[in-house]
Order: structure tokens, then C-alpha cells, then sequence
DNA sequence: CGTATCCTTGAGTGTGATCAACATTGGTGG
DNA sequence: CCACCAATGTTGATCACACTCAAGGATACG
């Protein structure tokens, strides 16, 4: 056996303690706002000077190419923060723009930078949460460079399916995407025209429809046939401790 | 202005920390080895249980789908670093495969997380690394997802260049890719035989050509305008403090 | 030599892009 | 309240980029 390889149950409790530091960390992201819908959070080429959670709401990261062509690189979910890792940066690369009227916290890239300082076992929580994110965009690239229109589509389905139940989601509001064919389109690769006869596919198969301008999941199980589903790729992040007062609010 | 902002200068000074810190921690990794070419230094779902520098050769991350459709993530130049942000989990999402021979260098993964609870500035080194590679793998789904063959193809070339120059590599030797068209095509999302395509449109161009089963680069400007690069999203990591041993080896 | 790997090229097919028109909805201002 | 506009979804027709299948050539290696 490896020398300095670790067991399970070491790693599991260091991903616990992690778990409850970075719910430390969230807790530093006092500065309330609301944003509009389609409102523009961080724009590319902005320096790097915040770092958000959003409480309730979606958004997108997102780049653009010079002659307009967008890509969707992925989604915030209520709970999920934004901005750790670019802080260090003069510039951003990439923009995040509100798919929703959002609420989110935030605080400031100098205290950010000092919580960094504040305790030795941030490296590893930060180790962690970066694990996280590289899966995920592993995963998005091996969605869009290998798998076919439907494929990718129910795939993306499923992953936000996941992710908004591991942030603590009831399943019916899990089942609601308030995304339209145009953003998925730019999300996975595809034009929006196509993206609406995927669309179209996956509800004779059953397996969605469309509610009230949302798409509405009706049978995961059925997009995991579709997709090859695994989720061993997601981990829960559970920097989220104000879902219930988000609710409230 | 911003209450918590930073200044270009103070982001520099804590890049300059970050990149000498970073030097200490690729001085860890004492246990040197050899790899065969086509060798799987890292299969998907084994455990994650060393860190590994990449001290001669080329290497790429890969994700294979049950029916054999396999993703090139990305490549492990001479002087990257692999593994840093999965020592936390219990399995690997996706392996690691030797392009050419291999010396690696490594360490265990307790010998790591002991490194990054040992001083308080590792978490900041951490961030500033989670975001060189998020830059990195938003453009590589960028460019999958909304560039065309010529694009993607040439940008990936450009990629690799740059790439290959921050790290310290001579010019006539960054201008040298030993790459294969099914690796190419494996990684920016098409088939073989459409890469080979791609490939031979860029040498009609004048930009690249084959030689003794490498691709050249012959015109890094030209690919510049084929793809419309910008480099703003590649930052030097300097982990490398190995290059002139490994010239001598 | 024979075999394996990679590159190359042609032919035929198909997935997905583009262009265009129209329906529906929601918001805005007269 | 209605007219108008913008955004979104829907569908058809056409086209092109890229895939698959297939075969052959070059090179390296045992």
C-alpha cells in the first residue's frame, strides 16, 4: 500500500470539517441586495472585488466571443457562491448574470482574503471546494464534447435536479427550472432552435414539459436512462445555512 | 469605490507570495519516476492518494462514457501539477494517461494536507490556483461549445504554446506538439477523421505542418488570427522549479 | 517480414445550423 | 382598455458541417 495515502474515513472527516468551515466562511457575507432579472451581477473584464452567495434566485456564468457568440458556462443555484477563486485576479473572465430576480449576500475581497489568513485549515477546505467545481466542469466538458443533443440536454437536466435537492430544495421546487431554450442552448453547445426540437424529443418521451414558462421535470428516473446519468460526480457543498430565513425574507 | 476592494498592486504582491509559496509546496514532491509511454498514471475511480508534478513528458486528463466515447480534459505539460484538489475525495472522477515517456515526481496525500495546514497563507495559494484552472477549463468549454473546428483547433495549438512557454520551455521546442489527431479530436469534441480535416485546412493555411510525427507550429500569429486568441486567461504558475535537473537528466 | 498505429482520402449520410414565418405571452405607453 | 413591442417558443425548408464507414499508405517495432 501507499505510504502516505489516507483512508475513507479520514478523508470523509476532513470533508466535514471543511463542510462546517466553509459555512463559517459564508457566514462573513453580510452585505444584502437584491438584483433584477437579467441584471447584470459581474460583467467581464470587471475586477474581481466581491464575492456573492445567492440566496435565493438563479444565475449564470457566462463568456462572450468578440463577434457575440455566448457561452453558458454554468449555473448558481440558491446556496452556491461565487467568486473565491478570483480574487487574486485583476480582471474577470468571465461575467455572471441574473436569471431571475436574485437575493445575495456578499462581502468584500479584502475580508475574504483575511478569513484566507485567519485559520491554517482553510487551504484544505479551499482544496476541497475547488475538487468540487473541476468535477463539475469536467463533467460539463465531457457533456458537451461527447454526448449527442439529448444526451446533453437531459444530462444538464439531472445535474440541476441534484444540485438544487442537495442544497436543500423540496422536490417539487427541484423539478422547476426557470431556464429558457435559448440559455440552455448556450449552455450546452447548440443553437436555440435545435435546443427547442431536443426539447420537443424529450417530452414525447415523457420524461418533461413545459409549465407556466418553466420547464418541469416529470420523471428523473427516465432522464437517467436518456443521459447515462452518473452522479458520483457531485458532492455536496453545503455553504447554504440561510435557506430558511431566505424563505422568510 | 468598493469598501473591500484591492488594488492591482496588493493582488500582484499576494500572486508574488502565492508563486514562491507554491515553489516550497512542488518541493515536497521527492519521489521520483519514471512512466511508459500510453501508461495510466491514474485510472478513473481509483483513490486519489499522491500529488504528482510532471517533470518531463506530456500527460492528459481524460473521462471515458460506458460505451467507450472517451473526453480529453486537458494536458499536463512539463512542470504542471496533478492532484491537488481531489486528495480530499474518495475516488478520482476522471484518470491520468502518459502522451509520451514520463518523469514524475510525487508525494503522498497526507504528506500534502499536513503541507496546507502547515502555514496560514496556503488557502490564498490555493485560491489563486482553483482560479488559473477554472480559467482554463471555462475556455476549454468555450471553445468547445461556440467555436468552429478551424477555431477550436487552432486555439487549443496556441494554448499548448503559451502554455508550454510559461513554463519555461526554448521556443523551437514549444512549437512542438507530440500529440496525435485521435488526442486532438478527443479533446476539442469531434472525430478523427474531421480533425485530420481540420489539420489539413491549417496547413493549407501555412500555420502548422507535421514533422517526424510532431505537429509544428509554423506561424503562432497566424493561428492567432484563425482562432481570435486572447491570452488574458493564462496566468504563469510557477511550479516548475525543476526544468534545468530535468534538461540534465 | 508481419503487425500495429497513425495519417490520409473518398463516398455517403445525418445531425444540427440557418433562415424565415408565425403563435403566444407579458409588459408598456397612449 | 387597447395597441404595440419585445421576448420566447414552435415549426418548416434548406443547407453545411461533421460523422461513419471503408480502404489504403506510411512508419515504427518486434
Amino acid at each position: 500500500m501507499d505510504i502516505g495515502a489516507m483512508t475513507d474515513q479520514q478523508r470523509h472527516a476532513l470533508r466535514s470539517r471543511s463542510a462546517s468551515h466553509l459555512q463559517a466562511l459564508g457566514a462573513l457575507l453580510q452585505h444584502r441586495r437584491h438584483v433584477e432579472i437579467n441584471e447584470v451581477l459581474v460583467s467581464e473584464g470587471s475586477a474581481p472585488n466581491r464575492v456573492y452567495q445567492i440566496n435565493e434566485g438563479w444565475a449564470f456564468r457566462y463568456k462572450t466571443l468578440p463577434d457575440g457568440r455566448r457561452q453558458v458556462l454554468d449555473f448558481l443555484l440558491p446556496g452556491d457562491i461565487t467568486g473565491l477563486f478570483s480574487v487574486l485576479f485583476d480582471q474577470n473572465c468571465c461575467g455572471v448574470q441574473a436569471l431571475t430576480p436574485l437575493l445575495v449576500r456578499s462581502t468584500g475581497a479584502r475580508r475574504v482574503i483575511s478569513e484566507f489568513n485567519r485559520s491554517r485549515q482553510m487551504a484544505v477546505t479551499l482544496s476541497w471546494l475547488a475538487g468540487c467545481h473541476t468535477r463539475r466542469s469536467d463533467e460539463q466538458i465531457l457533456r458537451i464534447g461527447r454526448r449527442n443533443a439529448e444526451e446533453r440536454m437531459a444530462h444538464l437536466f439531472l445535474e440541476l435536479y441534484r444540485r438544487l435537492r442537495q442544497n436543500g430544495l423540496q422536490d417539487t421546487v427541484a423539478r422547476r427550472l426557470p431556464i429558457t431554450q435559448k440559455i440552455i442552448a448556450d449552455h450546452i453547445g447548440m443553437s436555440q432552435v435545435h435546443a427547442n426540437r431536443t426539447f420537443r424529443a424529450l417530452c414525447r418521451h415523457g420524461v418533461v414539459t413545459l409549465r407556466d414558462g418553466d420547464i418541469l421535470l416529470l420523471d428523473p428516473a427516465g432522464l437517467v436512462r436518456l443521459s447515462d446519468f452518473e452522479d458520483d460526480y457531485l458532492e455536496h457543498i453545503p455553504a447554504c445555512p440561510t435557506r430558511q430565513e431566505s424563505s422568510c425574507a
